[in-house]
This record gives C-alpha cells, sequence and structure tokens, in this order.
DNA sequence: GTCTATAACGAGATAGAC
DNA sequence: GTCTATCTCGTTATAGAC
C-alpha cells in the first residue's frame, strides 16, 4: 500500500513522515516515555506491530536516528501547543496554567515527559540526540520567559529573579516532579506539585 | 589478602561492606550517577578495577544485588549526613540550605543523585531497587517536612499548603534541576534552581 | 516495503581450576 | 577470591529473496 508514499505523504496536515514511520515513532514514543531510551529495542517496537526488526531499519537505519526524530516531533508537536496557547490570547497565568496541563496530559497518559526521561540518560545518548534534547530544553525555557516577563509586567506574576532564571526553575521542576510521582505510581503528586509552581508566583496582595 | 573478611570488616566503622565489595561499589554508583542502571556493565566496572567479570559475581551474584546494594548504600550515607545536619542544631534555613548543599556537591562531583536517575529508568528496575527507591525519597520527604513544619512554626518560612507537599515539591524540583543542568554540562543551572527553593519559602515582611 | 536468515557483538551469569 | 573459559540470550544491523 501507500503506492506514492516517498518522505511526505501527501494528504494535508499529516507531518513529514510516512504512515508506517508514524507508526513506530508513536510505539517507540511510549516506550521511551516509559522505559527509557536504553529501556526499549526494535524487538519492542516489532512485536507491538507485528512486523520483523527489518522492517523497522528500513524506515529509521539506526536506532540513534529513529531516538533523533522522536526528539524532534516531540519538539515540534509540543512547539505546537505552545502555540496555541498563545493563539488563545490569554493572561499570563492561564497560560502557564495550560502550560502545566501539557504536561498533566502526559502523566495522565501513564508516561513523563520525553525529554526528562532522556535527560537523565543525557551521557549514553548519541550525539544528536544530546544536541535535540537542549533545543528542546531551549524552547520550552525561551517560551516561559516570554510567559514570565509578561506576567511580572502586568502584575499578575511576583517575582525577583531574572525570568529566564525562573524559567528554568519551572522546567526542572515540572520534569523532576514527574519522575518522582511517577516512582509512587501517583500522578496526584505532579499535579500538587504543578499547584505550587504556579502559587509562588502568584503576587501577594497582603502581607502576612 | 583478607583472611578474615566476611560480611563485615573488624576494623571499626568500616561499615558492612568487604573491601573490594566497597571498592565494586564506588565504582558501581559513579557509572549508575552519569550513565544510569541500564547504562554500564559488569565489564565496566571489571574494567576500571582491573579485575574479571567473574570475580564481579563473587561479590554480587547478579547485577539486581548490586543495584539494591548501591540505593541502601546511598541511602545509608545520605541519611547519616540529614542527621548530621539535625546535629548541628541549626535553625531551618540554614538545614535547608545544607540539604541543598548535599546535592550541590553531588553535581561538583559530575554526578546527580542516584536516586534521581533511577526514577528515570523505575520502570525496568527489579522489584526491589523500585522498593528501595521509594524508601530513599520518603526519607528525603520526611526529613523535609519536619524541617519545613520546624521553620513555619518558628516564623523563617512562609507556606500554606501542607508540610509534605512542600517536600515533595522541593525533592522533585531538586532532583529535576540536576537532570536538566547536567543536560547543558552547567552545575551553575542547578544551584541558581535550589536559590529559588529556599527563597520562594522565604517569609515577606512586606508586601508588594 | 516486508520478509527470512544471519552476522557481529555485548550483556549477565556459571563451572571449575588455582 | 580471582582466574579462564564458556554459555545463553538479547541487541543493533545487514544481505538478499520476494
Amino acid at each position: 500500500m501507500a503506492e506514492f508514499s516517498k518522505k511526505k505523504s501527501n494528504s494535508p496536515g499529516s507531518g513529514p513522515f510516512t504512515e508506517p514511520a508514524k507508526a513506530i515513532l508513536d510505539v517507540a514514543e511510549q516506550l521511551a516515555q516509559t522505559r527509557g531510551y536504553n529501556g526499549f529495542s526494535y524487538a519492542d517496537i516489532a512485536a507491538t506491530l507485528g512486523v520483523t526488526k527489518a522492517s523497522l531499519h528500513y524506515h529509521f537505519p539506526s536506532k540513534a536516528e529513529l531516538g533523533r526524530a522522536l526528539i524532534a516531533r516531540y519538539h515540534a508537536v509540543f512547539g505546537a501547543a505552545l502555540e496555541a496557547i498563545d493563539q488563545r490570547a490569554l493572561k499570563p497565568p492561564e497560560k502557564l496554567r495550560q502550560y502545566v496541563g501539557l504536561y498533566d496530559a502526559v502523566m495522565r497518559n501513564d508516561r513523563v515527559c520525553l525529554c526528562g526521561m532522556l535527560a537523565a540518560e543525557y551521557a549514553t545518548l548519541p550525539a544528536p540526540m544530546q544536541e535535540a534534547l537542549k533545543l528542546f530544553f531551549d524552547m520550552n525555557e525561551r517560551w516561559l520567559t516570554t510567559v514570565l516577563l509578561d506576567g511580572r509586567r502586568s502584575g499578575s506574576f511576583l517575582f525577583t529573579e531574572p525570568a529566564d532564571e525562573r524559567a528554568r526553575f519551572i522546567l526542572g521542576a515540572l520534569e523532576g516532579a514527574m519522575l518522582v510521582a511517577r516512582s509512587f505510581g501517583d500522578s496526584g503528586r505532579f499535579r500538587a506539585a504543578a499547584k505550587h509552581v504556579l502559587e509562588d508566583l502568584r503576587a501577594r496582595r497582603k502581607a502576612r
């Protein structure tokens, strides 16, 4: 099937991947988000899809390329979600709430952030994956920084340190909260932590 | 050598491990903290120590047992450090500063927290390691909760949510900050995040 | 594009000599 | 306690038929 399948499908909005490639990425992503990049093999993917390992190599010649594609797609999808939040033209606190909602959705799906997982495996990753990972974090930090600056200017956020420092703090806190929460099988732990991230930013109007 | 070596050395304070076992654990710990439990092998340890893989199996028959021992020792050492902080009879903010100092020391040693690493690999760990991991986190949360309650009572900390929730938040934030900072090879990122953990707790005496 | 078959290697682990 | 030698299995990856 797929007579015209090249690198891109011709149906609009289907993205840069071929149908079987997408299926492979879907399975690999789920595995990477639960077991880590070093925690799954081509055999796992093949078994899930009911194909052979060899056919996977046709679409992704090496595991390193599969891993790089995994991050690239995750980055693109996440970036699109951030743009969607921006286009809703919300106020900063609601933007931030929706941002943590993205991660919450991941946890409710019994996963953790792909890049939080990969950060732990960083030292063992192929160089292209290491670079792609940092780009993902960079994107998150840039977006958060903008929201934080906007929120502080408009008086809804209160923090004194540089906004990009705060952004890094928030990103790390959410990633870490996911990993620990998952160890306890308790996504409620993540939501509690996410709540504190938001509340610590809230401008207090009364002294205590 | 080591004619009387059983499970415990007879020299005082040497802990529950034999000398070669300690050397193995030291190497394995360094590897696990940088590459993860799934990221090192008996061959790596053997090469570093200049022995054969077979001799490692004499001390730790299976990698699962080695992993469990790794967490157990880490737990004990970390717990002793927490007790040492308590015995210095400091005020809560200084206790907390010294707590983050423990993690900072790990980062300066080009590592991340063993249990932060293992949390990412949680789904692939043998059951005994999973249980030991949760015990480590439990210990941290209990200690932090006590310090937080003490600090709030004495007026040096300001937070409204339950103290154990705050403790979990702090633990996750520090673990996540380490993992992301390490991806960038920038331990300064961790220190900045650690600073915010402390400052967000500080009772503000003036309104803004 | 997917298959069978297999190569090439590294992993954890064991037996038995010393 | 440490060694040599070996086993078994799982891993990534390739060749070549269909």
